[in-house]
RNA sequence: GCGGGCGUCGCCAAGUGGUUAAGGCAGCGGCUUGUGGCGCCGCUAUUCGGGGGUUCGAAUCCCCUCGCUCGCCCCA
């Protein structure tokens, strides 16, 4: 077998999507300027400990999704599976704090060695929102803000807001307590994968997809109850902020998230479009990541999009690519020399332009032309080559042949070519 | 990592053990060596994801492997 294939869940981005792409990424691009944000690009590569130390040990993230390798020098090196950690660590290490909080964006490919579904590839792309140094539930609905517009911009219709508090660090480790004792003491009803969780991850019990569990957990203590009055307050205010500026939400108290980084606010945005892994955008708070790495103590808030799962839900609405405003058609080889000519010059002039390669007979050349859906094509031929002139025709205009007209040009008047053409 | 479905030309597909692997779309060429959107004609898979096995004979059966897909776990 010679013929190489790509590595499972790497998946080519091929012509027919990559304008789509182009598309919501120049949508988001607007979005983000007009919000103030400025990109931040950080490497895909970087050492373990920022993850194992930044996500958690104890996440399945870190646990067993991780791309790990050492390099020659023996380093244990990882390629980044979400982007925060990165942002973070670049942001402290170039002390970018000593100029006033950062609103920051990022995009680019994440890794995470999973068993690919619809949604979901090993190499996935997110692009995604930090603010670094603003402690405030304005921030927090800012940023949701953001997000909820740029999808609404990007056409999305059926998106659903779920938002939950997950307190402080205090608030969240009373609540650990109280939620292991009271596991603890109806560990045999409970599934295996909660049994396994109950002292490494007991928060992650509360979203458990277990039906028998589930029951079960309509008893358990709620981390609401154990919000202390600081962290309700907050919360509630973020509720109303959200109400203010009109982004309908619900409360989903089970909402967790497996980043071991969040605190306080938590908050996913949801498709039913989109199969079973229905997250198109996941965030929250973390107040404490940074100074886990190292940094002072900074509350941020942020979240990432997936680019995949987004342009599924997009789908054909934004595929829309620029239509050719010229087709040229050439046939000898002085008409050759202007058609490359003539191209480059409309193109200086912003016209969007396709050459004809084929050297095919004028029939099959027009034939392309129209299958190019091009407003205008061009030809030059022995006849316009000599007389240093070009034809014009007018394509596929309102079906009517009477709107099929041709013009003559010299290739000297290329202004009035130009305003024939845009016109 | 676990469980179900699937894999025939660039795309959509018929074929489910017997000597030549339908068809449609797209592509290319011609009818029409200088004029398009229709029509007609012709060409385009020594091969059925890859490897091995069973058989006189396999795209069709078996094994392995790769990939896709759906669900679980988890997340974007």
């Amino acid at each position: 077998m010679t013929n190489f294939k790509n590595l499972r869940g790497m998946v080519d981005l091929l012509p027919a999507q990559s304008q789509g792409w182009q598309k919501v990424e120049s949508i988001a691009l607007d979005h983000f300027s007009r919000a103030g944000l400025k990109e931040i690009r950080t490497p895909i590569i970087e050492q373990t400990e920022l993850f194992l130390r930044g996500i958690g040990e104890n996440t399945d993230v870190v646990g067993k999704e991780m791309y790990n390798f050492d390099d020659r020098g023996g380093r244990s090196c990882t390629l980044r599976p979400e982007g925060t950690a990165s942002v973070a660590r670049s942001i402290v290490q170039h002390g970018l704090l000593n100029n006033g909080p950062q609103r920051l964006w990022y995009r680019g490919p994440m890794f995470r060695y999973e068993r690919p579904q619809a949604g979901r590839q090993r190499q996935f792309h997110q692009i995604g929102v930090e603010f670094v140094g603003l402690p405030s539930a304005m921030s927090d609905a800012e940023v949701i803000s953001i997000a909820w517009d740029f999808l609404k911009d990007v056409g999305l219709v059926d998106l659903t807001l779920e938002i939950n508090s997950l307190g402080s660090n205090e608030d969240r480790n009373l609540f650990k307590e109280e939620l292991k004792d009271w596991l603890n003491h109806r560990f045999d009803l409970l599934d295996e994968d909660s049994q396994k969780r109950i002292n490494v991850n007991p928060l992650r019990i509360l979203d458990s997809k277990n039906n028998s569990t589930k029951e079960l957990l309509r008893e358990a203590p709620s981390l609401n109850d154990f919000l202390s009055n600081e962290s309700k307050t907050r919360f509630d205010y973020l509720q109303e902020l959200l109400e203010n500026i009109k982004i309908p939400y619900q409360i989903n108290n089970n909402l967790v998230r497996g980043l071991d980084y969040y605190s306080h606010t938590a908050f996913e945005i949801t498709s039913d479009h989109l199969g079973s892994q229905a997250t198109v955008c996941g965030g929250g708070r973390y107040d404490s990541l940074i100074s886990e790495l190292g940094g002072p103590q900074t509350p941020s808030v942020g979240w990432a999009i997936g680019m995949e799962r987004l342009t599924i839900l997009a789908g054909e609405k934004i595929l829309h690519s620029k239509s050719l405003d010229v087709y040229v058609i050439h046939r000898g080889n002085k008409a050759e020399q202007l058609a490359l000519k003539i191209t480059c010059q409309l193109r200086s002039a912003n016209l969007t332009v396709e050459l004809d390669y084929s050297g095919s007979s004028f029939s099959k050349q027009f034939k392309r032309a129209d299958k190019s859906r091009a407003k205008w094509a061009i030809v030059i031929g022995d006849d316009e080559a000599s007389k240093d002139q070009l034809l014009m025709k007018k394509l596929r205009d309102n079906e009517k042949d009477e709107e099929r007209k041709e013009y003559i040009f010299s290739m000297e008047d290329l202004d009035q070519l130009i305003k024939k053409l845009i016109n």
